[in-house]
DNA sequence: CGACGTATTGATAGACATCAATACCAGTGG
DNA sequence: CCACTGGTATTGATGTCTATCAATACGTCG
């Protein structure tokens, strides 16, 4: 039996949005890849830290982290299996952030001039991995609007509608259900609210049967509806094919 | 007399952050720009459309803008000259925003076309402007921090801390002086606020003299004490030199 | 001078934070 | 098997921040 591709989500996410070419996936492919496995909350890529790798998640979920000086955080990405967290390292001196695991992960890294190897060997690969920051920045800008014009419901539900499509590329979902391995707290630290009122805010999608959520269990029975309530437009994340829901 | 470059702008930022030699500035200034002026207010790249080049601002300043249903709306962006406003677009279809004209501007437009020529010439030259929109998602991760965690008159302060830094680097501050022409409106907008909080976190502001700001000239007297104030630490902005204060 | 957009002020309502307690739940050790 | 423990979720009460509504003032332009 043949051994799963590391790359397969990142491939999945990819051809969502783009034709890669056989030859440019095994361009992918033929990388040299370190996988390390990340423990729930382990901070696997310091702020402040200067490095000289990038990193992919393979499996499980991440997050991007800034730490304020009383304590408090603020997530400004979540990310899933196929994700190139940390193109970004490539260009900037150092983090300004941190990038946790949420759930135990399974991580992998290649080094910056592997990359830039790549990129002098074939330029267009640059071009492909540039789309992915670019669709990266096109998420924070939603996250920008959810945070600045969102009551607290509707903007927990439109992060939920974004995980769901974004999982769904992945094929990590099934009929509108999808893990989603965070605490409260977690949520809280995206959504920019308290955890006291991210929990009532979960209450009240719950009350109007727009979300189920049993422990990291999520499931939207009526997608169109949910996304409609936090006005939902999946444009930003510039998939090929907009699917209609959950699959 | 020689004309100044319309790059001029860009290179100082691009050279505030990395070196670029004097081919690769050539090759920038070779390209086929097309000049165009747009009034203040005008909306010059529209939400949803699908484009065929990318605009860098020449002179003036912009924003991007994503508007509700409701017709409340959200600045995700403020841009300065020398800021390549639109390499999005080389990647995505269709603009998940639009963008507009803060002031009267100058833009100065190039085909995709002409970009993907220069990257295929000089395949360095893409991880160049890639930079750039690296950049540009790390000062939207810092809005998402400031929208999420911060106090209206502490984000107010932040995003007077980043402007005076970014118009330092392209010698658009004097003695921590600069122009900002934006109303009390398209503030509370990027600011994810009404215009009355805005107008009172303000004059909080004023009050307490850690800002000067009449008409459209806002003043930093002292800008070490704006920053702790506002926690703003200028590493996001990745730039070589961190200027200590206002020029 | 009048008119319009913008800025400012006051009063009130709603959203969200904070504090403090209680409930739940998986894991541990007796 | 069960009590204990620590983390997480939930609830209630209260306070603060911000939105909204409604005036009024200011400033530029014709």
């Amino acid at each position: 039996m043949i051994r799963e591709s590391i790359l397969a989500p990142f491939l999945l996410s990819l051809r969502a949005r783009d034709s890669v070419s056989p030859e440019d996936a095994a361009r992918l492919e033929a990388l040299p890849w370190r996988l390390r496995d990340a423990k729930a909350d382990e901070e696997f890529i310091l702020e402040g830290s200067q490095t000289h790798d990038s990193c992919l998640v393979v499996s499980g979920y991440a997050t991007r982290i800034r730490h304020l000086s009383d304590g408090r955080r603020q997530l400004t990405a979540v990310h899933i299996a196929g994700d190139f967290v940390d193109l970004h390292s490539l260009h900037l001196n150092r983090m300004d952030h941190a990038v946790t695991a949420l759930s135990s992960c399974r991580l992998a890294f290649v080094s910056h001039s592997a990359l830039l190897d790549m990129f002098e060997a074939a330029p267009h690969m640059a071009l492909l991995l540039w789309k992915t920051t670019v669709i990266d920045a096109a998420i924070q800008r939603a996250w920008i609007v959810c945070l600045g014009r969102l009551s607290a419901p509707k903007h927990l539900a439109h992060l939920l509608c974004e995980l769901c499509i974004r999982l769904s590329v992945i094929e990590q979902t099934r009929n509108g259900t999808f893990d989603f391995p965070v605490t409260q707290q977690e949520l809280a630290d995206m959504l920019g609210l308290s955890i006291v009122h991210t929990n009532r805010s979960l209450q009240e999608l719950r009350a109007t049967e727009l979300v189920v959520w049993n422990r990291n269990r999520v499931t939207i029975p009526d997608f169109a509806k949910l996304a409609d309530y936090a006005e939902f437009d999946p444009t930003y994340l510039n998939l090929k094919n907009i699917p209609a829901g959950p699959n």
